[in-house]
DNA sequence: CCGTATCCTCCTCGATACTG
DNA sequence: CAGTATCGAGGAGGATACGG
């Protein structure tokens, strides 16, 4: 991440700080599972419990983790209708569409170079025994 | 990840099968270490323990573990010259550059939106007291 | 329905030491 | 220098139960 210096008038204690954040950042959203969940909401606006339908395999406990998380870092919006049964809704916000955008790219990469991986990986098999 | 089908002649059989497969890939490469040593490597030729020092934070097993991981799904390319000491290079393959490209968008994103974060960070925090 | 808390398990990860 | 193996601690993550 310590890429892109941007010289100049910065204090050099600023820059090592909003490192270390992004860092931190990075190794916030950098786990499947939210990324999982920004893909499944998308432009959508849903239930907790439709989000726990989507991304399949999640528990309960690591949706609501992750859920959290992604709210804190302003990720995703969290609205609460207060009715009985309550009803919560996420939805992105828009620093949460723009990382969407990249986490698109990564989905389709994964699409364009599957059958690579797939290859790579016999090989890789093969080269060891 | 089960977005996008690809309609028509597909047996669904190959079609559950990508998509478990795809799934399995995305989980591999979306993690932290991964795309950092990915970044890391970018157009360069690192030597093992360049990657050490170039990566900060992670351990030698860390290490030598997403290098086999990469190197299985065939991202990065292993080259080993018999010399003593020995000398050990690792560089991106073609597909390995393309997904750089988007963890490149994730690097951007994060610099973009660091205001953004600290900012829903510190509300997030009075919001809960 | 949604969230939190508790417990318990497993496996990730770091430290260390050893081979080629 | 690069890689593997082993071991132990701690956290991740699942299951369950309860509260609002």
């Amino acid at each position: 991440m310590g890429t892109k210096q941007l010289g100049g008038s910065v204090d050099q204690a600023d820059v090592t700080r909003a490192d270390s954040l992004a860092r931190e950042i990075f190794s916030d959203i950098a786990n499947k599972w939210a990324l999982l969940i920004i893909e499944a909401i998308g432009d959508n606006t849903l239930r907790f419990s439709e989000l726990r339908d989507e991304v399949d395999g999640i528990s309960h406990k690591m949706l609501t983790q992750n859920l959290r998380m992604l709210e804190r870092n302003g990720l995703i919006e969290r609205t609460v209708h207060p009715t009985v049964p309550p009803r919560v809704e996420y939805t992105l916000t828009e620093p949460g569409r723009a990382l969407r955008v990249t986490i698109d790219g990564m989905c389709d990469w994964t699409h364009r170079y599957i059958g690579h991986i797939e290859q790579a990986r016999d090989s890789f098999q093969a080269r060891k025994q």
